[in-house]
RNA sequence: GGGCGGUUAGCUCAGGGGCAGAGUGCCGGUCUUACAAACCGGAGGUCACUGGUUCGAACCCAGUACCGCCCA
């Protein structure tokens, strides 16, 4: 006797998340073996923020590569999928800098030290909040590698990195006009600026010449900063202005005076085609200053608020109240000549959303096109491919005018930049260990107080966490890594750059394929927000519906190159499909053989035995072939459909006569079938294929250990295929015809079927299952079908149908549904025939096409003759 | 302004030169000894528009409209 654990009438998921997620845990089921033979499948997760809660984004990103993971794993591979978190230096920045503000205090009340205290006590209490529900999401990652990118090894990578990227001349630090966030107090990359479109207003500001009232009229969108103006331009051909150049106007508020200076860059269409010119506060400015020489005076400080240079009337003030202010006092002298309605773009922080300020200071850069061009060419030699390819493309654009990159943070938390300055000559120096005196001159030195980038140190992801820059064995066995997983709106924020540091350090590619999944947005297709107030939690749906129907809800989305429009209906349909597996492996558990199975002997299978065995087959390879294709909705769809209308609907239904019969050989197709099935359901929905897998009796310590189901060839078997579609099409016919004329199963009826010989060859074995699917008593097969009145007649492919009833019958009813289905095939046959009877569709059509189409009009027109008959027989 | 994607059933979406598909919703019926989170049946479509290529176009090409995203 053999063990069997019978299952209750419902499936729960809660509990059996929690054992098994535990388990796999426990016996260490995802952690890689370094000296394994097999071969190796490897990728690193996309470091959430430590601090981050798990969204649906998230969800998304990393439930598709387990899907891949834990297939690729029952394919034989030694499959490693590294965890870790990112230490988000802006984000946790400003967390410890609110709840300080909140307190009174301030970062630089309580100075560097104690605020990286007060930082890493909030991760450590924090940080694991996402990684426990990583977990919950059932991920196969190997915790063991778990990394983070302020861990000591990591840090060390980073110092490295930037060391040798200075002494290669890779890295500089320069006086430049960069992004500045007031609000956050930090600097910003080009990327992390948000460009938005602002209803404002165009201020025409008229600034006179020195010896008459008249004057050039320029027009600006930030009147505030005409107060740090050093110019005023216009183009060179610009008739209009010719005769100004090089002379002299006065500059309202400040009383200075500026050049005229003529300049090609300058639109000519743009307000009245003379514009001022501030170096210190607008990009293009900066750099017609740079070209013409002009002086740089900053009128507003990193943190918008106006400089002495500003003038006493305005110093102190926020950039936007003095931006009203200084409209005031031109308002008043006269010189304000009109406002327009203007709607221009705008560059937002992409963090608290703060219109950021160009900013002129002292910055660390990194020298990007030397990088970049090795990237790019990986890329363009296919080294790299992005699933779906046209992300390629956007990848290019950026790459082709990429910009350097700024690097250096006005932050705290981070990697603190490995530059220090001797305190009395102002030499320069970046090593990897604080110098104890300056190299040249022996004075004291102070370390850089600026971090870096987060995503400089991101960028090291895929060979930081395998122990780089040690020569370690992880190292080799797992970089390159073979798939990178992650959403498009990082593709220049991570994606290209760790392509660049990969090159640069390790001489190769960081990983062979890129997935790009789409977004995760609401049924309205809106980006989820919080702000919107449109979330969907993860937590709350798998609270609700389960993890397994969260992640089959996902991948059943889950389009190569479409965003995802996320519905709770969709989950609650994956929820029940939960549930129907749960219930056909009941009712497998119920029915199963008590003792050991012998081998199966294929002249022994029955029909449905070797029809489930040949749909088997084919749903195995189709699932093969659209996750190697990553299509995760193709994949989910075919596994839906198998198992709940191939196998529950048609073969469960189908054996149960054999199955009262107490036949062994279908007992134990069916189990084989049911731990097949299990196995290729596995990686979309592992906690219920391993929750029944261990009901089922001689299954081993986890169903993600056992073998990809992959049948033989020879499970292959057309003709069982086509004889079960021709039983399924009498079956089908037979139960409209009841639906239509009311008659409920248990009232049972008499069955004629009248079809040829082969046809009658076929049926013939299988009176039990049409008995007990049609709800049939009786079955006669005929050369005719009787003349009866209370005879309900019908046409399954070209086979005549009849059934008899004790009753009497809806004439009208059953009329009305025989002369729709007529005006069916009549309107096929039309179309049909009108196509066979065009010379040109015969010549030039495929032999094959033709064929077709004949042979589809010659069935049509002999169920076109049998409806016709069984028409007949009712009205007379 | 440049680029990318979309427009197919009430809704959410697949498909991609030769029969218009799925899930869900809707309508009707059924507690058929695994499952009412189920079962059986049914209705529901100018495949955005205009033109072209083709024997044949939802599908390929060109253009138009609308929606969304990215970059300046």
């Amino acid at each position: 006797m053999r063990e069997k654990k019978l299952l209750s009438k419902s499936y729960d998921p809660h509990p059996v998340e929690t054992r098994w997620s535990k388990f796999w845990l426990e016996e260490n089921l995802f952690v890689a073996d370094v000296d394994s033979s097999k071969p190796k499948f490897s990728m690193v997760l996309p470091p959430p923020n430590v601090t981050g809660v798990l969204h649906m984004g998230h969800a998304l990103c990393f439930t598709l590569p387990d899907i891949i993971v834990r297939w690729k794993k029952m394919q034989g591979y030694n499959t490693m999928w590294l965890p870790g978190t990112d230490h988000a230096s802006i984000a946790v920045h400003n967390v410890i800098e609110q709840s300080l503000a909140e307190k009174g205090l301030s970062r630089e009340k309580i100075g560097r030290e104690e605020f990286l205290k007060l930082a890493w006590d909030w991760k450590n209490k924090y940080g694991g909040v996402i990684t426990e529900q990583l977990k919950r999401l059932g991920c196969s990652l190997d915790w063991s590698r778990e990394r983070f990118t302020m861990d000591e090894g990591f840090s060390r990578a980073v110092k490295y990195v930037f060391v040798s990227l200075f002494k290669e001349n890779l890295i500089y630090r320069d006086y430049y006009l960069v992004n500045r966030c007031p609000r956050c107090r930090t600097v910003l990359s080009d990327i992390e600026i948000e460009h938005k479109e602002v209803k404002s207003k165009l201020w025409y500001i008229k600034y006179p010449f020195p010896d008459s009232d008249d004057g050039i009229i320029v027009a600006t969108t930030r009147p505030e900063t005409m107060l740090g103006d050093t110019a005023v331009a216009v183009h060179p051909e610009d008739d209009r202005y010719a005769r100004y150049h090089g002379q002299k106007v006065i500059l309202p508020l400040q009383n200075r005076l500026l050049p005229v200076i003529a300049d090609e860059t300058v639109e000519r269409d743009f307000g009245t085609g003379a514009v001022k010119v501030t170096p210190a506060h607008d990009p293009t400015d900066f750099e017609l200053g740079k070209k013409h020489q002009l002086e740089q005076i900053i009128v507003i400080d990193g943190n918008g608020k106006m400089t002495e240079a500003a003038g006493e009337a305005f110093q102190g003030l926020d950039r936007f109240e003095c931006r009203q202010k200084v409209v005031e006092k031109l308002e008043e002298i006269g010189l304000l000549v009109k406002i327009e309605d203007y709607t221009h773009v705008v560059g937002h922080c992409y963090r608290c959303k703060t219109i950021i300020e160009p900013h002129l200071s002292w910055q660390w850069f990194v020298r990007i096109e030397p990088l970049a061009k090795e990237a790019t060419r990986v890329v363009e030699e296919k080294k790299i491919v992005f699933i779906p390819e046209n992300w390629t493309k956007t990848y290019f654009e950026w790459m082709y005018k990429i910009h350097d990159w700024c690097i250096s943070r006005q932050l705290w938390w981070g990697h603190r930049i490995p530059a220090y300055y001797c305190q009395d000559c102002g030499h320069l120096m970046v090593e990897m260990d604080e110098p104890k005196a300056c190299q040249k001159c022996g004075g004291p030195v102070q370390q850089d107080e600026d971090v870096l980038d987060t995503w400089f140190s991101s960028a090291l992801w895929p060979f930081a966490t395998l122990g780089w820059p040690e020569k370690t064995r992880d190292l080799e066995v797992f970089y390159p890594t073979d798939l990178m997983a992650t959403g498009f709106d990082i593709i220049f924020f991570w994606v290209a750059r760790m392509i660049m540091m990969g090159l640069k350090f390790m001489k190769d590619i960081p990983f062979r394929e890129v997935f790009i999944n789409g977004l995760v947005r609401d049924m309205k297709r809106r980006k989820m927000s919080k702000s919107e107030g449109n979330i969907i939690d993860p937590l709350e749906m798998i609270d609700k519906y389960g993890t397994d129907a969260l992640r089959f809800t996902l991948s059943s989305l889950a389009v190569p190159g479409m965003d995802i429009s996320l519905s709770e209906d969709r989950m609650a349909g994956y929820r029940a499909f939960a549930n129907k597996i749960w219930n056909a492996s009941r009712f497998v558990l119920m029915n199963l053989s008590d003792e050991e199975p012998d081998r199966i002997n294929r002249k022994d299978l029955s029909l449905p035995n070797r029809w489930i065995r040949s749909r088997l087959f084919r749903v195995s390879h189709q699932l093969s072939a659209s996750l190697k294709e990553y299509k995760f909705y193709e994949a989910s769809e075919a596994i839906y459909h198998f198992i709940w209308h191939e196998f529950c609907d048609w073969y469960l239904e189908f054996i149960k006569p054999e199955l009262r019969q107490g036949n062994r050989t279908t007992q134990e197709v069916m189990e084989d079938i049911l731990k097949k099935i299990l196995g290729l359901l596995h990686p979309f929905m592992p906690y219920i294929t391993e929750e029944i897998w261990h009901h089922l009796p001689g299954t081993g310590r986890s169903l993600l250990e056992s073998s990809w189901p992959e049948p033989p060839a020879d499970w292959l078997d057309e003709e069982a295929e086509i004889t079960m579609n021709f039983l399924q099409e009498i079956i089908s016919e037979i139960r409209t015809i009841r639906a239509e004329n009311r008659l409920p199963l248990k009232e049972k009826v008499n069955l004629w079927i009248c079809g040829n010989s082969h046809q009658k060859s076929m049926a013939e074995p299988y009176e039990a299952a049409i008995r007990q699917l049609a709800g049939v008593e009786g079955i006669e097969f005929v050369q005719e079908l009787p003349v009866d009145r209370k005879l309900l007649r019908g046409v399954a492919g070209t086979t005549e149908v009849g059934i008899q009833v004790a009753r009497t019958i809806d004439l009208k009813a059953e009329k009305e549904r025989l002369e729709k289905e007529i005006a069916k095939t009549k309107e096929d046959i039309s179309k049909l025939e009108a196509r066979l009877n065009n010379d040109d569709f015969l010549k030039r059509a495929p032999a094959i096409v033709v064929e077709e189409h004949k042979q589809r009009l010659v069935e049509l027109k002999l169920k076109q003759e049998k409806l016709a008959r069984s028409w007949q027989e009712l009205v007379n």
